[in-house]
DNA sequence: CCGCTTTGCGCAATCGTTTGCACAAGCAGG
DNA sequence: CCTGCTTGTGCAAACGATTGCGCAAAGCGG
């Protein structure tokens, strides 16, 4: 701890200088004589003097952090979704504090004001789906501002950065059926998430182009746990008329359901095949993964909200909130 | 934007007292009258007042923020480390800036320099593998306590927190041999890390001990890249005598190195079976999956970590470094 | 009624840095 | 020689909250 506490008044005492002095010569300040700016330069390079952050932070009112609220990190997607939006935040000197929400409203809402309480000059959040009520962004938004992204919340306050899913599940319809399969259910998501209305109005969409009528049955809405997606599927096989491919919310659903499917005896891409939303990439060591799989390219997602926000944080004055959307790709395995 | 930056200076004006009495009536300061505590403290809730965290940062000289920099945050290894910190850091008020080094020794240096720039009251560190030079940490460690977690520098002036693999590569290989297998290979990982030796310590300790020959064509040491893999799997099937089973560094290799004996005709658990550090939850999707996993338990590594660094952080006069050894646990499937 | 303690509150310094302004010295032009 | 400009430096306020100290009023015992 040589120089803990080494400030600019030690500096100034040193040389015999003022502090002022002392901080307009690390400035190259032009009215500072250059004499004194090469001494000032010189010892506060010997010493290793670095400038307090915390008290700039103050005096600028700004520290340099944005936070992230996200729900699993780990979940690979979020995780590819913070590589982007560490990419961004970095080439402009932003740092992240992650929070994990979770799925859980209350922990989504205790990490929005303990981010605001430690100080963050804006947030980046993928919401939880367990969120329905959002008077804690409302709340947080007073005081920073707040980018969506992937999980967000269409409003006109906010901005948001999530992909089309519609189009997503329409593409993935047409390619099934365009492969012949009619009997398609679909494992969508909780009621919460903007996107499982999206994703449902795709499936729907691309049944009716091609005149095969919508099953209530096929279609389950599930809650992101283990055991209701193990309710589902088996719900699913139940029926009279089983599906011979379940589009699925994510991959994690997708797998947990293909594990039923193989202890009831099914075999994968045989008796029933998936596709799924995400794309991770362990799929590509499964024997037998998703036929196809939407990517939805998710540090492009973060990257995207990242640089909304920096806007937003930069030129508050001139920011206007405003949605992007990234398109998604069918990749066909 | 209603109460931006709203001051109790501002409070202190609107209620005709002075800021310090504003102060000590929210912190219920026996000395303020109670008339004027509830008056204060009225006024404050209505107009939604909180304190302005910078300034408490810049008094207090702490920031309530750690640090933490591992490889990758996409290896879910490290994110489940990073929910570990999370959750004990959290319970004391503190938060995570997490930063990525992916694994190259130029964004470690940087990300610990940009931490300390930014103020973080400590640093946990999960070394990139491709650090061979240590000075970036002993500078950091003049400013702020530093606490090494999984991939450890082993130091009297660093505290650590890490698995005993010397142990768990010992049982791993008990339990190969006790169920008939010699012809035991060992991917392992790069010198700079430290459990690489402990590892091969493991590995050999177990051969000796049931008078196994130890063959240096069957023991690899990879650079985690997949292409190294790739490369040193094919060696090792290569070989007049390929082994039957690989003790491999982590579950990556493993997978990687799966597909590889997949594309050249051997069969999972039939030709060629694995071994694995790590534990990670997608394997038990996989129909053929490593026979034998070493849990490292990461959530607990991180979390041991973290509480070393609040010890360090909290009561840096009679903080002493240490290390903390985890015990692994092999889980057979 | 005096001297003491208690109660209630404000003043001012402090943390480290930045910055508008003032001031003095030097110098050039008229 | 005076005016006005440039150059080099220091003073002091500011950011927001905390806190030691001081002061005045009130209360109380003798």
């Amino acid at each position: 701890m040589q120089n803990a506490n080494l400030t600019m008044k030690k500096i100034a005492k040193e040389l015999g200088v003022s502090v002022s002095t002392v901080s307009r010569a690390l400035q190259n300040h032009p009215r500072i004589g250059s004499l004194t700016r090469e001494k000032v330069q010189k010892l506060a390079k010997e010493l290793h003097y670095q400038p307090n952050s915390r008290a700039i932070n103050f005096k600028n009112n700004k520290s340099f952090n944005v936070g992230v609220v996200l729900p699993y990190l780990t979940e690979q997607y979020f995780s590819i979704a913070l590589t982007g939006i560490e990419q961004t935040l970095m080439s402009k000197g932003y740092s992240m504090v992650v929070m994990q929400s979770m799925n859980d409203y209350e922990r989504e809402s205790a990490a929005i004001e303990s981010l605001i309480k430690h100080g963050v000059d804006g947030i980046l959040v993928s919401m939880a789906s367990e969120t329905y009520n959002k008077t804690h962004f409302n709340n947080a938004t007073h005081k920073v501002p707040i980018v969506f992204f992937d999980r967000v919340l269409k409003h006109p306050r906010y901005s948001a950065v999530y992909g089309n899913i519609t189009k997503a599940a329409f593409d993935a319809m047409e390619y099934l059926i365009g492969k012949g399969f009619t009997e398609i259910a679909l494992m969508n998501g909780p009621n919460s998430l903007q996107s499982t209305e999206e994703r449902l109005k795709g499936y729907i969409d691309g049944l009716k182009k091609y005149n095969i009528p919508v099953s209530a049955s096929y279609i389950k809405n599930l809650n992101l746990t283990k055991e209701d997606t193990i309710l589902k599927i088996n719900e699913l096989l139940d029926l009279e008329n089983p599906p011979k491919v379940v589009l699925a919310f994510h991959d994690y659903i997708a797998l947990d359901a293909m594990q039923i499917c193989k202890e009831r005896g099914l075999q994968i891409n045989r008796d029933i095949s998936f596709v799924t939303f995400s794309n991770l990439s362990f799929c590509s060591y499964l024997d037998n993964p998703p036929i196809a799989t939407v990517e939805q390219f998710p540090a492009e997602l973060g990257a995207q909200a990242a640089g909304l926000l920096l806007e937003a944080m930069e030129t508050p004055d001139t920011y206007q909130p405003r949605e992007i959307v990234v398109e998604p790709k069918l990749i066909i395995r």
